[in-house]
DNA sequence: CTGGATCCCTTCCGATACTG
DNA sequence: CAGTATCGGAAGGGATCCAG
């Protein structure tokens, strides 16, 4: 129990702060909410707009979110069944830092990349260091 | 190589946008960023704020966003030795998103653990399906 | 002090098969 | 259609020892 003068802070390891950071930075779970934005959507539907996503994978990202109270999972009665999942009104306040952190990497992949490239040049000219004598 | 028209679309599984968030969703990445909002630190300051984090991962996580173009690595050469690290402008360009999702998951951390506790216990009142005939 | 290299255990995650 | 159950390979990540 925190006393209200306390904040949480996720640098410390037991701060729950740092679980609700590992969630967000899970990394289906950036994209479910993304592909939620617009509305609810069926299971189906998720599957097939997130590209490479398994069904083990997203069951479990749902859950997960459902759990955290970030979505509500709607099941209807009927043949064939029909699952909706939305967001709930905490998941909407996520949203908007989701979609800036999908713009940040839209926008700036291209930087990421040269970067990239260029690191990787620069290790490829490094010496092997002093020579590695067979250990012994 | 991607003309000026097409997005990158992180619902691709090969757009390298996808790479970028799995970057920012990374578990330690987020904290630091975080660390070095307020200017360059050394290693051992970085290791000593980041509660939890190994020395494996501290150097892994380092080089990965030094590769990435957000941070600057700067070898001192003195005795001890000394390296400071530093976010660039890109790793500045992230710092608002990354602060906001610190701040997201603290003001909103009672809500989530509330979520779970009412999650939780509503499972565990679930009837364990209607019994598992042991198989054949 | 700042790491690189290894060992090794754990967790993640995809593929597959099966159920209501 | 919307899952659950299970298996095995891959990756994550900690502990330890060693080097510059």
């Amino acid at each position: 129990m925190e006393s209200k003068g306390m904040r949480p802070d996720p640098f410390q390891r037991d701060c729950g702060s740092r679980q609700v950071i590992d969630r967000i930075g899970d990394r289906w779970s950036v994209l479910v909410v993304l592909t939620l934005a617009d509305g609810e959507r069926r299971y189906g539907e998720l599957a097939e707009h997130i590209d490479g996503i398994s069904q083990k994978m997203l069951t479990q990202t749902l859950r997960g979110l459902e759990r955290d109270g970030l979505v509500t999972r709607t099941v209807h009665a009927s043949v064939p069944p029909r699952v909706d999942y939305a967001l709930t009104d905490l998941g909407h306040s996520l949203l908007d830092l989701v979609s800036g952190l999908e713009a940040w990497a839209t926008t700036h992949l291209a930087d990421v990349q040269a970067a990239r490239v260029r690191y990787d040049a620069e290790v490829l000219r490094r010496p092997p260091a002093t020579t590695r004598p067979a250990r012994r």
